[in-house]
DNA sequence: GTCTGTGAAAACATTCACAGCG
DNA sequence: CGCTGTGAATGTTTTCACAGAC
């Protein structure tokens, strides 16, 4: 252990860790790498050599306890606290993700929304008040937050971008369809489904049309 | 060119496409490798060597046209075309995504909505009907459906998977928190900010409390 | 016997560096 | 000149294969 981790490696860990919780859940007490990685579509020598980045958590001839892994990697991931975000942008998706429960549950907790929009500011979304890109600063410094969401408009994002990394938000979680720019120290996580989807159209015009008839 | 092309540079291809997209909107007739690079944080070297994968797009001592080389990137990802989407559950993720503009301005087309909830069958949104799973096999032949879109609950996403592939889908869009398994002719495009959230504490954790005071 | 942890090998991806075109 | 397209070099990630623990 203690080398350098391959970025790639820790952005599997939740996908372990997520599936660690379904096992636990269905009463799985141990798993070989060799299951885990059949659940998963991985190889198992990927599962041993990623864990080991970070420490021995088997058992030779048996495997892994399911309940102590996930814990475990749960911990590395920083997921044994909360994290704080602030919304921008509270229009149709950014109302969405406001109201999604699968953040809270995950220890994700949304502290602020903000927006432009005099119409909007004031209002309530579940128990938080719109406020003012203005009042950004101050909030920031309230409520400690330490990931942004951009749901602004593409036009708008990067300024919302240069925005938080001012008031020393280190990650964000960008909706917005652009490439944002960022100092080396904030992290960036593109949710854009659109993008996904134009990455796989080439597959699917490529792997010749199937059509399977009725 | 004609060689075995890596994935990672197809799913780059998008973001290329998106930013031409960006510059033609503000007229910019011409760019370099560098300086599309420099937009999008990445090295020029590897842009050129990117697209040397699709044929030779630029003009030496000048760059790459704008609006043709977009054209090109498009073609070669099949977005030159209509792609037809059925969205399996229409909670309150399926209601987002189902009204959710972006998709349609670029090409892709929800044309048929399932829930398995006899509350919800029946009942419009949009212009479409929400119909019965019974139906998916009849509703697929009928429209054509190239991609389905998974919005069901974790414990229903298998399910749901194995149906749409069963019809003959052969592309999907996974939103449930769960790592679905299909055959190897099925392309899967996962989109889960609580997974990318999740890797990025690892480094929120590790790069220090910056802790700017005020 | 079963399964982990891990160096070493193989496969893959990125960057370099430069010939050659406009 | 400036910039592309591309083999060769470098760096990264995955897979192999096996010693050793249970």
């Amino acid at each position: 252990m203690s080398e350098r981790i391959p970025e790639v490696v820790v952005r599997r860990l939740p996908i372990y860790a997520r599936a660690l919780g379904q096992l636990e859940a269905r009463g799985v007490a141990v798993i070989s790498s060799l299951d885990l990685g059949r659940l998963l579509g991985v190889t198992p020598a990927q599962i041993r050599k990623d864990l080991s980045y970070f420490g021995e958590f088997g058992k030779q001839g048996t495997g892994y306890d399911v309940a102590h892994l996930k814990r475990e990697i749960r911990r590395i991931l920083g997921l044994d606290r909360e994290w704080r975000m602030a919304i921008v942008g509270v229009g149709r998706l950014g109302r969405a993700i406001a109201s999604y429960p699968g953040f809270a549950s995950e220890g994700f907790r949304v502290v602020a929304l903000f927006d432009n929009d005099p119409a909007k500011i004031g209002t309530t979304i579940g128990d938080l008040v719109v406020r003012s890109m203005d009042e950004l600063a101050k909030v920031a410094a309230d409520e400690r937050i330490d990931i942004g969401i951009v749901a602004v408009p593409a036009d708008q994002g990067q300024e919302v971008v240069d925005k938080l990394v001012a008031v020393g938000v280190t990650g964000l979680l960008n909706y917005a369809p652009i490439t944002i720019s960022v100092p080396p120290h904030v992290r960036v996580r593109d949710v854009d489904p659109v993008v996904a989807l134009q990455s796989m159209t080439y597959y699917l015009k490529h792997s010749g049309p199937d059509d399977p008839a009725s």
